[in-house]
DNA sequence: CAGTATGGTGACGGTTTAGTGACAGGGGAA
DNA sequence: TTCCCCTGTCACTAAACCGTCACCATACTG
């Protein structure tokens, strides 16, 4: 869910844009120009700009290059919204910092498989270390889990849950922390959703041998810990 | 530092593509035809090739053509430089054995962009060596895959797809990661288009005893996994 | 000790995700 | 040209997973 500031003047074009943004996963803030399109991305810095190259008034390189120039701003992503074989503006485009860009007409599917490129580009992925406690081991490349060899099956869920703990082991975790975390900040579901879950990573720890890894904390939460008290 | 054989007859071209090469940190071998550009192949062995698709005389697809034929120079990576908008060059480009192309006027950065995903991708398969798991031959060479001795017959993409597996085995890989590896970045399709690759990779195998090889992880993707879990 | 709060647990529907068969279009070969 | 292979997409099916609840067990309170 990534919000995604639109800038374009044409109305119909803007709409196109921003109901394929929204049927896909994102979040469309719109502007029809350049002055818009400034004052919200100072206020909401969003994570990808798709830039419309013809804007009335100050065209849309004026505004790649403040955005470009604005330490705040640089780091976002620009896709732009080209003519077709406006060759020219494309390779300016490029020049001035465009991640890349899509030629009008484009197809909707189109535009967000160059959304979901950028998006994936920019972002690096978690933390790919292996983890291992206690003989418990977790490798989020392979996507396994094994207790002293033998395989533990996880969902995805559980699997989550349990790097987590590993990633932050000896320290007691609140429900709603454990929500924020793993299921992420944004999703609504009740606390005792975690409850369950916990559940289910014990029962497939127990059954590979590993006891009372998880631990209940009365009052307070969950902890991962090795030390058996 | 990859030496890079630049194809062009232009010779402004030619100067241009040079300089970024030398300025993005690689060393560029200049050929402004054909013959030059296969005596700089058998002699040099470069690691990637920049090829203009018009050239006079033999045709930038001969020459594809002749260094996809050659065992020596089959794993080189081409990347085609084609006029803007032809497209149909681009697609018997991208069959003929192409890794990516640019359309004439590029950007240096965008050339700069384009050589360093191809080399990226190009890297841990360096090797055009066989690579064999767990009674599974597949030898890029020949375009053979063999499971203990028997023939296992692979559509194109199907094979593209099993020797990126193989090479990287044991990992866990998107939907999204295999389109980029497999297809290439700038391939359209759905993602569940893997999912029918994958079927039918699947249905090869097992009539060949090799049940289980590729994995579903739910939720994150597929795996080559020679372990049973 | 009863009363209350907190966590454990099994089960159940709804939803999401993957498996699968079919199909139309395109390209190359004959 | 016709034929055949390959490909991407779709619709439908199958399965895994998730969140929630009801009920039980345990711990804390006075």
């Amino acid at each position: 869910m990534a919000r995604i500031l639109v800038v374009e003047d044409e109305p119909s074009i803007q709409e196109l844009i921003s109901v394929t943004l929204t049927r896909t996963g994102h979040d469309p803030l719109r502007a029809p120009d350049a002055e818009t399109a400034l004052r919200l991305l100072q206020a909401e810095l969003p994570d990808l700009v798709l830039l419309d190259w013809m804007l009335p008034g100050q065209s849309g390189i004026d505004l790649a290059r403040r955005l470009r120039g604005d330490e705040r701003t640089r780091g976002v992503p620009i896709i732009m919204l080209t003519a077709r074989g406006d060759e020219q503006s494309k390779v300016t485009g490029l020049e001035t910092g465009a991640d890349d860009y899509v030629t009008k007409p484009f197809s909707p599917r189109e535009l967000a498989a160059r959304i979901k490129a950028v998006l994936r580009r920019q972002k690096p992925q978690a933390t790919e270390d292996p983890v291992e406690i206690d003989g418990l081991r977790l490798d989020p490349a392979t996507h396994r889990v094994t207790a002293r060899g033998a395989a533990v099956v996880l969902g995805p869920t559980e699997f989550r849950l349990l790097h987590f703990f590993m990633t932050h082991a000896e320290r007691v975790h609140s429900r709603a922390q454990l929500l924020d975390s793993v299921w992420g900040d944004h999703v609504f579901v009740e606390e005792r959703t975690v409850d369950v879950h916990i559940r289910r990573l014990r029962g497939a720890l127990e059954a590979s041998g590993h006891d009372a890894l998880i631990q209940t904390v009365r009052g307070s939460g969950y902890r991962l810990s090795c030390q058996k008290d």
